[in-house]
DNA sequence: TCGGTACGGCTTTTT
DNA sequence: GCCGTACCGA
């Protein structure tokens, strides 16, 4: 043990030998927080603290394993029994053995988001509501915020205030939606991810003896990342810790970037009023970054006004300055990247895992990932869509739900048509009036046809019980069967497979290695828990394992990639070389984000974390003009770039770069052969035009070939008889020679200046044409 | 009931 | 530019 403490520095060994009371460490972005927090807990258990009587939270799973492992190379087998994970696991794991207090089964289904959207849609559908005007997106962040603040059906209808809220942002009917959508995902033996902090709450209020016994197990918690706790979890920690106060929370309130999900900064900020005595450290040395890399970080984050005093320093190298460059599209930017990665591996021998990009949405990867796979450089995504979401996945893990917990609502609904048996939506919406009059399950009905009054045809009525003995040949299976057994046997024989493999296109064939994937990964998950003395159900077991998995899918082993992702993904780790692409106003700080000045501080925030998760060499990147929602639109450099203090960066754009005309500079054909494009049936042309601020374009169709000439919605189309066009689309002065054949479609939309026309081939390909004017005219 | 297609909305960020 | 939904025709 002292072998590994002597690693430490002065400052990280304070809080990890005090082993006693509440404390707080204020840990700067790279000044090993991490290392702090696996040693301490090493060290307790080197003290004698029963590895049994520990608690670590993490944010994600992936911290959570990582963390364990380093703790076991240090103390061992010993590990094993120490409750460490995601505040949603450790308290689904609670709530599986405690849950009965609060009416739940131990097999509850846990939600994930798209579960409760569409539950939440349908009941938004059920109750006749203007689905404008209550967005289930909308309505759903809505009613989660409340779970996250802790404000229960009953309380929101205590609170004036709130409803007041509501009926001035008319939708008045919020309250009731709140309250049918707790009660059928109570019906349907669910919850949803709030409710796992939500429901673990009320159990530990309202049952004290649970809490003393929880309270007695945990004699020691730690929490990292407490600048991105919510109300809700604040409160769990709270209560947990209240016998014994040895409370030891790591944070940064620096690195704070997740306000949207209802973290409370001020958690982390008024920790000291919470508990007694509290101890205060500060991990102010990085030993992560360069100098470069830490001053521009600071440079930035000094701009913030909400913060506690801190300053980062690092006694490494001066190292490169941070590199800005700009492109003109995001193509470009993408192609900068990628060429630039190459470089540096041809002159520094370096690996595609010294990589990552970073960016702030999602959507970015597109332009990234297309011109590193031109360059052949492999790269992983991380994040996005999640394996588990995927429709497929999801399809399979329905059946499996539904066997577990018949009366998963949303489970049944997905699958009781799919594959296609006859039963349509009719059928659906009469069992679930009747599941609604008998105060039964959708399933409970389905099994009791004959008892129920049910207006369904005897046709269909067949149909049903055809399902209802295939699910219940599944429960059987399931007592005897191990997991992989029974997934491996539903796929096939629920026709699922036969689903997948009917159309034979490359979707379906990815969609069938998915299923196989997942199948795999059952077979893992069983194999890996026959090794656990306390195997329970292996099935249930890996159902909550994919409900709450995340990064899972993105963990291919030590696998050579460039690392794509968000920023906020990439909270925690580290890469030799960090591109930051999309420095752009309204991108990155978002839009949706620049409403107030604490939404702002929290882009700038995230700005922050993306920075310094760069070990030598910082790229940040910016386009003139970006594809957003398939619309090429411009835009400006961040407003973080200028943030950053001249002396730590190097602007990489030569200075005599101009705009260049895009409609003189976009080339209509490319790479394609005009004249080898053969077109299977004459199509009509259509542009759109937006006229004035008006939302409604003004449509105009242009018949095939020959002639290209704009008519009215009401005009009639002319020749079809040419296989090839050649002529001259004219706007403004500026002549386009064009030839195309019969069959593309040419679509050309946009306002005024800013026209966007693309040309899609019979081939497959698609050519993008840019186009600004004020007037457009077509010729002949 | 189903399958195809046209249209509209959307993009923050995640457990 | 994609996805999910709504609508239409069979």
């Amino acid at each position: 043990m002292e072998k590994y403490l002597s690693q430490l520095n002065e400052a990280q060994l304070a809080p990890t030998i005090q082993k006693d009371g509440p404390m707080i460490v204020i840990a700067g972005a790279g000044s090993g927080k991490t290392r702090v927090l696996t040693y301490r807990i090493a060290y307790l258990m080197n003290q004698g603290v029963d590895s049994f009587n520990i608690l670590a939270l993490t944010f994600t799973n992936k911290a959570a394993r990582e963390m364990k492992e380093r703790i076991a190379d240090i103390v061992g087998n010993e590990a094993k029994n120490l409750w460490m994970g995601t505040f949603h696991s450790v308290f689904a794991k609670i709530l599986r053995f405690e849950g009965h207090h609060l009416g739940f089964p131990s097999n509850f289904t846990i939600y994930d988001t798209q579960d409760s959207q569409r539950l939440m849609g349908s009941i938004i559908k059920e109750m006749n509501l203007d689905k404008d005007v209550y967005k289930t997106k909308q309505i759903y962040s809505r009613i989660s915020s409340y779970k996250n603040n802790l404000i229960t059906v009953k309380a929101y209808f205590k609170n004036p205030e709130l409803m007041e809220a509501d009926l001035m942002a008319r939708r008045p009917k919020i309250g009731e939606i709140y309250k049918e959508y707790v009660d059928r995902c109570f019906k349907a033996g669910a919850m949803d991810f709030d409710d796992l902090l939500l429901r673990t709450n009320e159990l530990l209020t309202r049952f004290p003896n649970v809490l003393a016994q929880y309270q007695d197990k945990f004699r020691y918690i730690l929490v990292d990342e407490y600048q991105d706790t919510n109300h809700s979890q604040y409160l769990i920690v709270r209560a947990l810790a209240d016998r014994f106060q040895n409370i030891c929370v790591v944070g940064d309130d620096a690195q704070s970037i997740y306000a949207f999900r209802g973290a409370n900064i001020n958690n982390i900020l008024n920790f000291q009023k919470d508990y007694q005595d509290v101890q205060m450290y500060r991990l102010e040395q990085n030993y992560r970054s360069t100098k470069n890399i830490v001053g521009a970080a600071n440079s930035v984050i000094e701009h913030n006004k909400t913060k506690l005093d801190k300053v980062v320093w690092t006694a490494n190298d001066e190292g490169e300055k941070v590199k800005i460059h700009r492109s003109l599209t995001d193509g470009d930017e993408g192609r900068y990247v990628a060429g630039t990665i190459w470089d540096e591996k041809m002159n520094k021998q370096q690996h595609n895992s010294d990589f990552a990009v970073l960016y702030r949405t999602n959507a970015q990867s597109r332009s990234i990932e297309d011109a590193l796979r031109k360059r052949d450089i492999p790269y992983q995504i991380y994040g996005g869509l999640s394996f588990y979401q995927r429709k497929e996945i999801k399809d399979v893990t329905a059946y499996l739900r539904l066997i577990l917990n018949p009366a998963d609502e949303e489970a049944l609904k997905r699958i009781i048509n799919y594959p296609a048996r006859g039963i349509g939506q009719t059928t659906i919406d009469r069992l679930m009036v009747a599941a609604n009059k008998y105060g039964k399950t959708i399933f409970e009905i389905l099994q009791n046809l004959d008892k129920v009054s049910i207006n369904i045809n005897n046709g269909t009525k067949n149909k049903l019980r055809d399902f209802v003995t295939l699910i219940e040949s599944y429960q059987v299976m399931n007592k005897t069967a191990n997991a992989f057994d029974l997934a491996e046997h539903v796929t096939k024989s629920s026709g699922l497979i036969r689903e997948f493999n009917k159309d034979g296109t490359p979707e379906g064939i990815t969609r069938l290695d998915n299923v196989q994937e997942l199948l795999n990964g059952i077979k893992d998950f069983v194999e890996g828990q026959m090794e656990l003395a306390d195997a329970g159900d292996s099935l249930a077991e890996f159902l909550e394992d994919v409900a709450l998995a995340t990064d899972l899918d993105s963990d291919k082993g030590d696998a050579d990639h460039v690392a794509l992702m968000t920023i906020h993904l990439a909270k925690g780790l580290e890469f030799n070389n960090v591109f930051i692409v999309g420095l752009e106003e309204d991108l990155f700080p978002s839009a949706m984000s620049m409403n107030t000045r604490s939404e702002l501080e929290e882009e700038r925030r995230l700005f922050y974390v993306a920075l310094t998760r760069a070990e030598k060499q910082a790229y940040l990147t910016y386009a003139l003009s970006r594809y957003r929602w398939g619309k090429l639109v411009d835009s400006e450099p961040s407003r973080f770039i200028e943030e950053i203090d001249d002396a730590f960066v190097e602007n990489l754009t030569p200075k005599d770069e101009r705009r260049i005309n895009p409609m003189l500079s976009s080339d209509i054909f490319g790479d394609v052969e005009p004249n080898k494009i053969r077109f299977k049936k004459p199509k009509e042309l259509t542009f759109k035009k937006k006229v004035g601020t008006k939302k409604e374009p003004e449509k105009f169709k242009i018949s095939t070939p020959k002639n290209l000439k704009p008519v009215s919605k009401t005009s009639s189309a002319t020749n079809e008889n040419t296989n090839l066009f050649d002529g001259e689309l004219r706007v403004g002065s500026i002549v386009k020679h064009m030839r195309f054949g019969k069959g593309e479609v040419l679509k050309i939309e946009g306002a005024g200046a800013d026209v966007k026309a693309e040309i899609k081939f019979a081939t497959g390909g698609v050519k993008k044409l840019l186009l600004r004017f004020a007037k457009l005219e077509v010729v002949g």
